[in-house]
RNA sequence: CGGGGCGUAGCGCAGUCUGGUUAGCGCACCUGGUUUGGGACCAGGGGGUCGGGGGUUCGAAUCCCUCCGCCCCGACCA
């Protein structure tokens, strides 16, 4: 491609509404372009990027097994409300009427349309396992899209649905889909992580998501600093934490006055007691389908509630905050609390189990009680509800635990029977009983991933692309347009290259030097060849987008390098 | 959905509080010239329903009402 003629608009200030570096560098390099909330257009460059990240996804996908279709977009609400998603979907969930009064929605998933494809044409065991994915257009009217390509609304996702006739055969399935996302991962180029993962609203048994590591990440991951373990922290696990002093000593279990101190920390001061040994609580109204309800939990003073382990914990759609007069209303005493005597729902947390001569509230204002022993709490009270924090142990191997920010680019779900069920998709096995699909579930954010490569690979100066997805591997830059050795040096090495097979394009503009550095720099091709005032001393230079160091060499070797530089592994 | 902010040329902004020539600046764009190793310079030029509608006023980008769009924090997010 020759930049006098491409159309690459790249612009040297940023729109006002771009805040990460991700969104910043992708619109100033001329890659994309917002045209609503959270919808975006490809430009040709990043076009370019979209279908190399695809290309990868597809091969190694077909590799594996798997088959591209293509679904249709727009699906039929009555698949939506045989899976019972009509309803629990929500807003996200863009819904219209046709002309002859027809509801649809715009997919922002498609279990529903695969298994309705699935259904009815595959009847026998014989036909599985079966592994069908698409690369689509998804909309998710989204709250509040943000960051760009990292949370729009129209995004293109891979997703992926597997039919397996037993949760074995699935679950090896599933284990083959995470080897292949390792595989895609890769190959692009960037930094991850497989973390185990909560498995949310789509239900299902185990699952694990893909992060990028990327410091704007949305996702808090925890990781191992010595083996192999991972997990978002909305499932993080961790080995009991063990007393960090020793305990303090009570001589009774009593009432203390505590005027006015509410926060771990005041009572810290106050006590000289590590927080470790107070028991804190925090309240919440749990919403359940049909009711809602006050729910107390209870956790060390130096640890905090993970909201979404705690939904789990009691099994509820979703946690809300409670005022302090609703509290009060339910006969509650804010900022006192004890896990004592309650008429609703408390959970305690499995840090707790055992805890004696600790430090609680005491259900009365300004009063804490003392010595508190918590040992004979009813086994069934206690789960897991405790955020994972930096310094807390691995369940695995016992070494420090990490924190760190991850964008999520992938997800595997062991799905199950939920949707063949509710759909009445089954098979005969070999006994000829009608058995419902055992499905497994995999996506990935393919424009997402777009973004996701910025965010972790940018410098003040604009993208630098991890080599296969770059959208051109090189640029020959001549410095200046008039001097015709210059040009025709350029064109020749540009014919050269493109004969040999490397994606190159040619800044031909009639532009000064320093323009066209920046906007190598800006757009990020991993490689730039300077065609300049040197070229009288017969050289030439490379330079390497990432280290930004220019390297002279001689003209005729030129071609041989820029070939090796972008086979180098 | 709650809280906050913004909307003036393709992009970034000033002007709005305190109403008053022809609405301005930088970048980008067009023409001519100079320049050519880090987003050049000189001269000339084009481009605006001041987000939409309504109102107040002799007069509205500016004041009032209303609708729309976009961004940020939070809630939400297979």
């Amino acid at each position: 491609m020759r930049l006098s003629q491409a159309f690459v608009p790249t612009t040297k200030e940023a729109p006002k509404d771009a805040a990460l570096p991700s969104h910043i560098y992708l619109v100033r390099g001329g890659f994309i372009n917002q045209v609503a909330s959270g919808i975006y257009n490809f430009l040709p460059f990043g076009k370019r990027v979209l279908d190399k990240i695809r290309a990868i996804i597809k091969e190694e996908l077909d590799n594996a097994g798997a088959q591209e279709v293509q679904l249709g977009f727009v699906t039929p609400c009555e698949l939506w409300e045989e899976s019972g998603r009509f309803k629990k979907y929500g807003k996200e969930l863009l819904r219209f009427k046709d002309r002859k009064e027809n509801c649809f929605v715009l997919g922002p998933t498609h279990e529903e349309m695969m298994v309705a494809l699935v259904r009815g044409r595959v009847n026998s065991y014989k036909q599985l396992p079966l592994n069908l994915y698409q690369i689509n257009l998804k909309f998710r009217d989204e709250a509040r899209p943000r960051f760009g390509l990292l949370r729009g609304r129209e995004f293109l996702m891979k997703d992926g649905y597997s039919f397996h006739a037993t949760y074995e055969d699935m679950e090896r399935e599933y284990r083959l889909m995470e080897e292949t996302y390792k595989r895609i991962f890769t190959r692009l180029g960037l930094e991850f992580r497989a973390v185990e993962a909560d498995v949310g609203a789509i239900g299902g048994s185990a699952s694990k998501e893909f992060m990028v590591l990327a410091q704007s990440g949305e996702d808090t991951i925890v990781l191992c600093s010595e083996c192999e373990y991972a997990a978002n922290v909305e499932a993080a696990k961790r080995k009991m934490p063990q007393p960090p002093t020793e305990a303090p000593e009570f001589s009774n279990f009593e009432p203390f006055y505590t005027p006015n101190l509410k926060s771990i920390e005041e009572l810290s001061d106050f006590f000289k007691v590590h927080p470790y040994f107070f028991v804190k609580a925090v309240a919440k109204k749990a919403v359940f389908d049909e009711n809602e309800e006050i729910v107390l939990f209870f956790l060390r003073g130096n640890d905090e509630l993970q909201e979404v382990k705690a939904k789990n914990a009691i099994g509820a759609d979703e946690l809300v905050d409670v005022t302090d007069e609703e509290l009060e209303k339910a006969g509650i005493v804010p900022g006192f609390i004890a896990p004592y005597e309650q008429e609703c729902r408390i959970v305690l947390d499995d840090a707790l189990k055992g805890a004696k001569g600790v430090i609680c509230g005491g259900n009365k204002k300004d009063y804490h009680l003392i010595g508190a022993d918590l040992s004979h709490f009813d086994e069934a009270l206690f789960a897991d509800i405790a955020a994972v924090k930096e310094g807390d142990l691995c369940p695995e191997c016992g070494a420090i635990l990490k924190l760190s920010k991850g964008i999520e680019v992938g997800h595997i779900f062991q799905l199950g029977t939920r949707y063949s069920e509710a759909m009445n998709a089954t098979f005969l096995d070999k006994e000829g009983k009608a058995k419902p699909f055992v499905m497994g579930t995999y996506g990935i954010g393919v424009s997402r991933l777009v973004a996701a490569a910025i965010e972790q690979n940018h410098d003040e100066f604009g993208c630098i692309w991890p080599k296969e997805i770059a959208p051109y591997h090189v640029t020959i830059i001549v410095s200046n347009t008039k001097d015709e050795v210059q040009v025709a040096f350029a064109n020749k090495l540009y014919e050269d290259l493109k004969e040999a097979g490397i994606e190159v394009v040619l800044d031909d503009r009639s532009e000064r030097f320093g323009f066209k550095m920046k906007d190598f720099e800006l757009i990020g091709y991993p490689y730039g060849v300077i065609v300049g005032k040197n070229l009288s001393e017969g050289k030439v230079q490379l330079v390497k987008r990432k280290s930004r160091q220019k390297i002279d060499i001689a003209k005729e070797d030129i071609l041989k390098a820029v070939i090796e530089a972008v086979n180098q592994k």
